[in-house]
DNA sequence: TTACAAAACTAACACTTGTTAGTTTTGTTT
DNA sequence: AAACAAAACTAACAAGTGTTAGTTTTGTAA
């Protein structure tokens, strides 16, 4: 049974809030009140505060798991799959401001699916890890410790969520590109 | 008045709980649990939770503010300036990667003090941003949106005290290296 | 040993939290 | 107009919140 649209609404409210004050500081008064009705009410359409959480961060989660098993399976070299996987984290990103908050700063709060959330993170962070590491066999790339190159990607596409908004007209495209270019090439001439 | 030893030991640990669940989710009487005494007891000590919470981003954002400021006004070239930056943010982040994260995560819950660390924090990216403009000028920088070097630059730093602490034996200079050509050099080949 | 301050304690407060139960309103279909 | 479900409401709960007041214990200096 898939949310009904009032739900989703609820789910997307909260996210806004999520983002601004995390998930414990937001109360389901909070939620109600930016709603325009009572905090009882919102448990017609809702199980408790814990569910919203859970269906923010896990569907997002399983969108880039989707994602990134495209790109392992593709016949690319490690270079092209990076950049793909850097379009995969603008794409997301930017149509899920909201939500990518959570998944950054509240996935600590999920009960009953923390085990399954940091299973796909695990997992991954791991494919990841093994593009870069056949990127520096292959000669693609530069031959320094895979951590240090896998870290510096992640923390980079992680925060995306926080500066794509606040560059108003800002060409996905565009920016796509030029991020691809320093990450990948690096900014020295 | 500078604090008290057991003063500095609560607002230790207050930061050990910030980092793991956030400064919404963390009660007093978690923080005095860590401690072995009752919650009544912290306020021989403090004034309020939100002190704590002050102490700990206010004086790390000055630690920042300082480096920045010996860092530009630093006779050398404006990639010297980056490396210095990488440098700081490194020694920062591994001397202090529980009060990091309340800097990162909880800086929207300070009360009296949020003015005042937004002013820091934005002086801090329009000096970073300078020195990357300038770079581009003398041609030591590739001709790329500033915007997104800046972004993918302090996305990584910020992010530092994250993965410090998951790498057992690291060795900081040596980190400090490879860091640096990774955020600098790019890592195609 | 007495005196005193530091630092712990117990008890309680006013308020907020997520959530439930039961009821009324709203809107649509017969 | 009658019937029914969807979605709002009021009222309340038990538990947890930061903090205060007043008291007792602990450790140290006279």
């Amino acid at each position: 049974m898939k949310p009904s649209q009032r739900k989703i609404e609820i789910i997307t409210t909260a996210a806004q809030l999520f983002k601004e004050k995390g998930y414990s500081a937001v109360t389901m008064r909070d939620i109600a009140k930016a709603m325009h009705i009572k905090a009882a009410s919102l448990y017609n359409h809702i199980n408790s505060k814990q569910e919203l959480l859970s269906h923010i961060i896990i569907s997002l989660a399983e969108d880039f798991t989707t994602g990134m098993k495209e790109v392992k399976t593709a016949e690319i070299s490690s270079i092209e799959k990076l950049k793909k996987l850097v379009a995969l984290h603008v794409s997301i990103s930017s149509n899920n401001t909201y939500e990518m908050a959570s998944l950054n700063n509240d996935w600590m709060h999920l009960e009953a699916e923390l085990d399954y959330y940091l299973k796909l993170r695990k997992d991954y962070e791991e494919n990841l890890r093994k593009i870069i590491k056949t990127g520096i066999q292959n000669n693609e790339i530069i031959d320094v410790n895979p951590e240090v190159v896998l870290f510096s990607m992640l923390s980079t596409l992680r925060s995306l969520y926080i500066w794509i908004p606040k560059k108003e007209d800002l060409d996905i495209q565009q920016f796509t590109q030029d991020l691809s270019n320093v990450l990948l090439k690096g900014i020295t001439k």
